[in-house]
RNA sequence: GGCGGGGUAGCCAAGUGGUAAGGCACGGCUCUGCAAAAGCUGUAUUCGUCGGUUCGAUUCCGACCCUCGCCUCCA
């Protein structure tokens, strides 16, 4: 079966069939982090998001080349530099660790090129040049080039192809920040930022005076290089749509004369507890706020993928912890079967892989594919409880699980092996059993629930698991 | 005001013109010296409300109610 995805540009879903000829090679441009704080969980539900579509194309044979930017010039950034004393690499580079070490948490490939805003601003200013050229950029009193919307259209391209739009009804204004006040049109939008006392250092040189780049140029620029200018897939939060990435079509279409992307994917937004993000809320995470609450990157990659990507989904900490039970529940399973299984190597088989394909194809039901691996899970349980399940058996069952992993991507519970002294302990207790002497034996599985280890009585005997 | 999502069990969440996946939570059972852990198992006459189409609608159409998002540098 072909896969099919929701296509922002058509409104609809479609066949993915890639630019390539050969259908082979896949382009994907997703827009990376602003580095000017730590992310926050509904950032990471994007990055999530575009991860599980990256690692579904390569489950699907597709060659991929998965870029991500990263913005490391922008308003905010300026006033934390100006604000702090620093440089502006200084302080960008530290923050991207940080996202970087966050992405590494929640399980997430890093893509295969990571263009930096900065180190593209020759390009950037050569994109701008040949829409200076082709008249559809313009100059303002204040120096700064703008795109012009007017005669954008005149060309006979369509602005507006992602979302619909009426400027008239439009209310305008509002967000306008005022140095963009010279514009011709409320529409138009800055390629170019003339140099202000406010920016410090931190300006390039250009043709039209020095300056820094506007917001979206980064990203026409850096996906055409890396990825020629026209490509397969581009990825982002719903709220890029417009006009971020309305804005890149108009920039590099106009540029270039050529269609800009084929598919465009759109994450939906969070909802954490039921309200919007907010600081004063109290529920505004970022991962490390999660992760020092004590739940795990896998946890908090499995809730934030539980979902279909373009419904917002509510992120609550009751649903943390329900993530935590259900990933029990298969890595228990998986434990068995890797037990039995040993060595033991064989080719999948089963439904599992079927059914997973089959919802995963269908705009990337996740939900569905969830559903088919606890199916999954349950139907292994009742094989390994009611027949003897041989090593051939097992290892095949794990052949479809692994596949079906390697797009999910939760990883497995790092396994840790109790120590010497609390094995003793478990002996120990054995020996009381045998004696009848429970007390004593109860006295000694308290302590080391204490210790944070709990016994599993099993039929093969006890074993110790971290709490 | 314009545009676009949603409303399915206590919570989260799939899905279909033919009578409701899955997860969490909860109850029962198995195992156990008792537990725990683990496993199995049960739990929506019903899919926001009201109409319409249909042999049949949660699924299609219309109206209404509620809710969320975007509308110029926020994933």
């Amino acid at each position: 079966m072909a896969l099919r995805i929701f296509n922002t540009l058509s409104r609809s879903v479609q066949d993915f069939k890639p630019l390539d000829p050969a259908g082979r090679a896949v382009g994907m441009y997703c827009c990376g982090p602003t580095v000017h704080d730590f992310a926050h969980i509904g950032n990471f539900r994007t990055f999530v998001f575009a991860d599980v579509v990256r690692r579904y194309l390569e489950f699907k044979g597709y060659a991929i080349t998965h870029v991500m930017n990263i913005t490391d010039v922008e308003d905010k950034i300026i006033r934390r530099v100006r604000e702090g004393g620093l440089k502006l690499a200084d302080f960008t580079r530290e923050r991207e660790k940080a996202f970087f070490d966050d992405l590494d948490a929640l399980g997430c490939k890093r893509p295969h090129q990571i263009p930096r805003a900065t180190e593209f601003i020759p390009e950037m200013i050569a994109l701008i040049g040949k829409l200076m050229e082709r008249g559809i950029a313009y100059q303002a009193p204040d120096k700064s080039i703008y795109f012009s919307i007017e005669k954008y259209r005149g060309c006979g391209c369509t602005y507006g192809q992602l979302q619909k739009l009426n400027f008239e009804e439009m209310r305008v204004g509002d967000r306008v920040s005022s140095d963009e006040y010279e514009k011709e049109s409320v529409a138009d939008f800055a390629l170019w930022k003339a140099r202000v006392p406010e920016d410090g250092d931190v300006f390039w040189e250009s043709p039209w005076g020095p300056g820094r780049p506007g917001w979206h140029i980064e990203c026409s620029a850096m996906s055409m290089k890396l990825l020629g200018e026209t490509f397969d897939l581009h990825l982002g939060g719903e709220d890029l749509v417009f006009p971020h990435h309305e804005d890149e079509i108009a920039q590099s279409e106009g540029a270039s004369g050529r269609p800009f992307v084929k598919y465009w994917m759109h994450g939906a937004h969070l909802l954490v507890e039921g309200k919007k993000m907010s600081k004063s809320l109290g529920n505004f995470f970022t991962l490390r706020d999660l992760l020092a609450k004590g739940f795990s990157g896998r946890e908090i990659r499995y809730l934030l993928m539980s979902s279909h990507y373009r419904e917002t989904f509510n992120f609550t900490i009751e649903g943390l912890t329900g993530a935590r039970s259900a990933l029990a529940r298969i890595d228990e399973c998986v434990a068995k079967l890797r037990e039995l299984a040993g060595t033991q190597t064989s080719s999948a088989s089963g439904e599992l892989l079927s059914r997973f394909t089959d919802s995963m194809d269908e705009d990337l039901n996740v939900a569905g594919a969830w559903g088919a691996v606890f199916d999954w899970v349950r139907d292994s349980n009742r094989k390994l409880a009611t027949s003897d399940v041989s090593a051939e058996q097992a290892a095949a069952m794990l052949a479809s699980w692994n596949q079906v992993e390697a797009v999910l991507g939760i990883g497995q519970k790092e396994e840790s092996e109790a120590p010497a002294e609390l094995l003793a302990l478990l002996e120990e207790r054995q020996a009381a059993r045998k004696a009848k002497d429970f007390k004593r034996a109860d006295a000694i599985r308290d302590e080391l629930k204490a210790k944070g280890w709990v016994i599993e009585d099993t039929p093969k005997g006890p074993r110790l698991k971290k709490l």
